[in-house]
DNA sequence: GTTTTCATATTGCCAGTGTAAATATTGTGG
DNA sequence: CCACAATATTTACACTGGCAATATGAAAAC
């Protein structure tokens, strides 16, 4: 362990996100500030100036980790689904998971006033989390007659439908969260929809 | 004109909401301080404290003002419509063709870091924004035999949709929005739903 | 009509925020 | 060994929202 404290902090850059992380799981957004983070990862608070820009920059990049960590929920439980409509489902719940396991940050990855979406990091993970909705999307029988671009539209519906979900339900939207009620899941409202090879 | 500026301003409470309205259009949610919005309203910044207890009370107060305005967007065009898919597209339009001439009162809507959803006037005001919702989706004809509470879960779904399609839109996530790009609206996307007495 | 009362608005202050410039410390290539 | 670049700290600053004390004026009580 390099527990040795020296002037030099030597990984500093992954150690602000990773702490930033962990206050957003502890203390949620009312929490993240730039001298709270630089305080966990055991700096000045001017200190994170030197790698990401800003508090902005760095919200930035925290934002950017959890578009791969939500990627990867999505694609959690894709390897056991073999059929599209299964896959489906799967991909579906994994973004809701997210949402749900990890609300703050889910806010903070959706929300222009803490992230700066022109920032190129973040649009390439925002696209690797878009790509698992795209490729779960392909290979379905859509109404393929409406439009010619039903592929796009198609998942466009689905984005919006998992994305409305799960906000509102991170937000608690859809009743006491806390309560042993028996509140609908996105896989009980996703039949609804229609495509054609179940 | 009661332009004389007197020690008492008379009608502060929905002076200050309305000069936050004005801010949020103009400014976005970024110029939205205390201290601006008591400037344009023509007090000092402590005026508020008497009538709202904070600023987050002030902003819960400007988010029940949108939810009525959010509202009156969905009902809109329900009066040209006539069957109940027309009526629910319309509904579904107003959702989105309010988050796209409001997004930034938008976003503060539905956010619990600037709104208080256990104040009883926003919950209220909420309600009545939601049961546009209900009331369209009343009459069609859902799957029944899919679960007890159909009309439940057809709810949440057109919901998630409308409000997931919203927020990615006003956030500008499907795309370069300012392009003459013909982005597809609500309304393409809305028939590949499911329903049955079209 | 005067006085009391009370809601309302103001001033001055406070702790806390993110940013910036100047300074200190360390690793690295000449 | 030395100059240089990178990195972290210190100090200061403008700004924020909240609070306490004070000032104002309108309406109620006498």
């Amino acid at each position: 362990m390099s527990k040795e404290k020296s002037y030099h902090h030597g990984d500093l850059k992954s150690a602000l996100i990773e702490a930033g992380l962990a206050i957003l799981e502890r203390d949620g957004l009312k929490g993240l500030g730039l001298r709270a983070i630089a305080a966990k990862a055991g700096v000045s608070h001017t200190a994170p100036r030197n790698h990401f820009g800003s508090l902005r920059g760095l919200l930035t990049a925290i934002g950017a980790e959890g578009y791969r960590r939500h990627a990867a929920f999505m694609r959690e439980g894709l390897s056991d689904a073999s059929t599209g409509p299964d896959r489906l489902q799967a991909a579906m719940e994994g973004y809701v998971r997210f949402s749900a396991a990890h609300p703050a940050l889910f806010k903070l990855m959706f929300s222009d006033y803490y992230c700066d979406f022109e920032d190129a990091e973040l649009q390439e993970a925002a696209a690797g989390s878009y790509a698992v909705l795209t490729e779960v999307a392909t290979g379905l029988d859509w109404d393929k007659a409406a439009a010619p671009d039903a592929q796009h539209r198609a998942e466009m519906m689905l984005w919006s439908f998992a994305h409305g979900f799960a906000t509102l339900s991170a937000s608690g939207q859809f009743g006491p969260g806390a309560e042993g009620a028996n509140i609908p899941t996105i896989s009980d409202v996703l039949p609804t929809f229609r495509y054609r090879d179940r």
